[in-house]
DNA sequence: GTCTATAGCTAGATAGAC
DNA sequence: GTCTATCTAGCTATAGAC
């Protein structure tokens, strides 16, 4: 069965589910491969350097998203509150309203620790510069900015680990109004 | 060589190290085997369970740790913010000032997410309930006391991620002293 | 570029001597 | 209660036909 061609893009996109499921050691190539609906072979094909290259190419496709998406958005020339708005549904939406686990977070752990670091940070650093310079935009000083910044992707990764353990979306959606509460405190 | 009799908190102290820096599915029965310095079988006879019973082993430890070390310096009859910085001088110690991942995220992914999943909810609802104890010592009204006590979990899960991460303490240092700043300005 | 088949290895777990 | 030795299953990865 199969045997017709699969677009690289839903195979990233069922490769990068995978790892957000059950991490980089939990996932398995018999898993990877039948989530893609190709044989393991065939992934080795594509990705030659094994499971290491698909979690690769599953980060540089986050790091895409996360660049002309939520970066984008965030650096548009719309009124700072409307940016705001915007990102932060994006970000709803990217984690389904707290229901998904981030893919960034999975590929930190076990074998994978050292691996994927570098190019996770870059994709953090992203997220923290553009939501400093939304705060900026918001009137808020540098210091307090950059602080603001962190202090936004602290609190999603921290509010889906609460989420997803408490099996209560609910904190997740708070976190986001707390933000938005925030940025909007210096208007 | 060995076969000296190991204390049993040694071997999960041990056993607990290695979870937390490879997670559960990076812990290999070898690996769990040399950090204890006992061999494979002489672990499955302390844990007939096999690597789910020494995780399960690990987190009623973390659950003692937190009931007797955290939740009982929160509930002390010391002054609310002599407790406060008590609790916070606790949680340092335990990350080592941002240096150490949480055991309990790392107990959270993988094939482990459902086996540890309700224990590790109820670590986090003990840790809450204590801060929210304090919360209201503090005088924060019901509503605004919760969401702090969530807050502080919230943000240390978070400032973790992005301390190891971006390789940089200081996030985490800084969560903890905006933590003690937030508690504070009831006052 | 996909497939079937399999190599080579390590995983978790157990048997049984001492 | 520890050890050595070993089992089976599953792993990552590859060979080679089509």
């Amino acid at each position: 069965m199969a045997n017709v061609k699969v677009e690289q893009d839903v195979v990233i996109d069922r490769l990068m589910s995978v790892f957000q499921s059950v991490g980089y050691d939990g996932a398995s190539l018999s898993e990877l491969a039948t989530a893609t609906g190709l044989q393991k072979a065939s992934l080795y094909h594509r990705f030659p350097g094994g499971k290491q290259a698909m979690a690769n190419a599953v980060l540089d496709h986050v790091a895409g998203l996360i660049d002309n998406q939520l970066a984008n958005v965030l650096q548009s020339s719309a009124p700072a509150p409307v940016r705001l708005s915007s990102a932060l549904t994006i970000i709803r939406q990217i984690y389904d309203g707290g229901r998904l686990a981030c893919v960034l977070r999975a590929l930190s752990h076990g074998t994978a620790t050292g691996l994927f670091r570098e190019p996770i940070a870059g994709i953090f650093r992203t997220w923290v510069a553009a939501f400093d310079h939304l705060a900026r935009d918001f009137g808020f000083d540098t210091r307090t900015a950059q602080r603001l910044a962190e202090s936004t992707l602290i609190r999603v990764q921290g509010s889906l680990i609460l989420a997803q353990t408490l099996q209560n979306p609910g904190i997740f959606d708070q976190v986001l109004l707390d933000i938005e509460t925030d940025f909007r405190s210096q208007q």
